[in-house]
DNA sequence: CTTGGCACTCGGACCCAACGAGTGCCAACC
DNA sequence: GGTTGGCACTCGTTGGGTCCGAGTGCCAAG
């Protein structure tokens, strides 16, 4: 064996095996559970390297090493195959997400399953507007100055704006004013991502009557509201007790992490980038852009619905993880999801 | 003074300086906070008699007092006198609330206002689906043999269900059914509380022919599952990441904390028998039923719209936390969302 | 019933020594 | 050059021992 194959056999070991005891890892330690088929010694010089290049650390002089940040990001990258999950798990994912009866139920689901297979915080973006689809766009008539505009999406998410009209919506004539509108506005959207549809609607009021036009408009700018509220872009946790579990590994303890979390933009931003599973994106520890995420990894990916990516999922947990299971349950799920959502 | 009284005196010094310092208080340090004008072996017994009868605790021998969960009860029933929030306080409450643009934002606007003004865990429950009015039922069509109904709520809720049909619904008979279906529904609906509506619902297929029975049964039966569904109860959390300063004073950590606010039916239970403010409900410590929360206190209300409660709101903290102010605080709030709400 | 006094308890801080896991280095070996 | 056994050294952990002080409980006197 290569001396530098060694090394990073070495690494790896010693990636495991911290990742399995939460203890440093010594160069005894290591040959006990691991064959490498060389003296105490040689692993020694080993480490003695790996340390050198940055890969792993020694939390004081006598103690074993642990891996760096940039030793669990060599591992992620060279060093562990993805271990596919068992036939039962699969089927347990599956049987579990096909139960869930609306939207909301897949995504709460979702989150929940992810959290319990991973024994991580999991974190799930609803499906997000600006890339959903407009299925149908409904006006109710709620009183006499009043209007109620319902937005239905691809994803089966539904968002709704109470409107106040000028004119009396009440009798056949307001009616059948509405009907128009409808028709035309659903015309123009159905079918179409949300950003395409603000261009055609700005040309829409041209077709109706003077006295008509504040009322198209206000159902347009509404509509163009649903799209620019970026706020509604809404992300659900589960599994925050398993901080508690890892107290140890989160260097300055769980209240930042648990900060961080609440800070659902931040999430929003971070499951921003994601590609489509079984792409997972990792984040290690200090190469998380925000402070409070610096002693946490996250595991990222996206899931959609047909080929359109409409939202991301993912977990956060201690840099100290099972990385390859961790990952294989997440593009697992995602798999899963994006495959209920097609349907 | 009375001995009974000034015992309770002493209670409530201890209680007030063991929330501020977090260490237990002995009888010497009570006094030099404490204008009581006895001495400090005065003090010493009327500790002995409140350990006596159950209200205080020393952790240890040679350690002060700390009050156990009926010194706290006893507190909060006889000693303490509300604190009402100070102008600005109120004010900033209020201009917060106002900006609100939608139920989601109001919602969530508060369980952030809540967590911040009182540092503990926020819990708000979505307006109760059991306990709302219909406003509207709209009828959706989709597909040729598919509709969605929407259900519009008083409190500015939206449910929808979608629906398959027998026959094909598209067209101008199509759509002359859907409306005589609309219109009856709504004409049943509307005004009443959900639970109200299923009587009414079970006789309205007799008034159709044959053929469309089915399609108004299966109309009526989703609306009923919109009842019954009480998994759509949703709660909202924020100032989770609170529970990391407290740590100390919760016993066995804050994992098992975690656990139970992640059991969103637990939460719901509990918010389930609420007053409307200025009634507040507090439970200490042990007197909560759940285990995982046997080192917390909640304390919640209600909130409503126009004279109905439609939901509950409320914090979760250590046992040690400052109770008047808090207790303030979440009445304040309740009040002011109940008021928005009514609007 | 209150008060000052006093003996007593007990946890926390501090120090010290022994222990042992683990390292780094070196000289010898293949 | 890479590998190995040996060995001195480092340093955190553990356990024992002492000291200190906060705080108590009790008692006899006011």
């Amino acid at each position: 064996m290569m001396a530098e194959e060694r090394r990073l056999a070495v690494l790896r070991a010693i990636v495991q095996d911290f990742v399995r005891t939460n203890e440093p890892v010594g160069s005894r330690a290591l040959l006990e559970r691991h064959a490498l088929g060389v003296s105490a010694a040689t692993v020694r010089n080993d480490m003695a390297a790996l340390e050198e290049e940055g890969l792993i650390g020694a939390p004081h002089t006598s103690a074993g090493r642990i891996p760096t940040d940039a030793g669990y990001r060599l591992f992620v990258d060279r060093l562990s195959e993805v271990k596919p999950l068992s036939a039962p798990e699969r089927a347990a994912i599956r049987e579990f997400l096909n139960g869930a009866v609306d939207l909301d139920d897949v995504v709460d689901r979702t989150v929940r399953l992810l959290a319990s297979l991973t024994h991580q915080v999991a974190v799930v973006q609803y499906p997000s507007l600006s890339r959903s689809v407009v299925r149908h766009v409904e006006l109710v008539h709620l009183g006499a100055h009043r209007l109620m505009m319902v937005l239905i999406l691809n994803t089966g998410r539904v968002e709704q704006r109470v409107l106040e009209a000028e004119q009396d919506l009440g009798g056949d004539p307001g009616e059948e004013l509405l009907s128009r509108i409808r028709t035309d506005v659903n015309a123009v959207a159905v079918g179409h991502s949300l950003t395409e549809v603000t261009a055609s609607l700005d040309a829409l009021p041209d077709r109706y009557a003077p006295g008509e036009r504040d009322l198209v408009r206000a159902v347009g700018a509404s509509l163009e509201e649903a799209i620019i509220e970026e706020r509604e872009e809404r992300v659900v946790l589960a599994g925050t007790a398993n901080l508690a579990r890892a107290e140890g590994g989160l260097g300055p303890g769980v209240g930042p992490v648990l900060e961080a979390l609440e800070q659902h933009v931040v999430l929003l931003k971070l499951l921003g980038s994601v590609g489509a599973p079984p792409t997972v994106a990792v984040r290690i520890g200090r190469e998380n852009p925000y402070a409070g995420l610096h002693a946490t990894s996250m595991i990222t990916t996206g899931y959609g619905s047909g080929g359109d990516l409409v939202g991301g999922m993912g977990i956060v947990g201690p840099t100290r993880m099972d990385y390859p299971g961790t990952m294989a349950a997440v593009r697992a799920v995602a798999a899963y999801v994006s495959r209920i959502l097609s349907e």
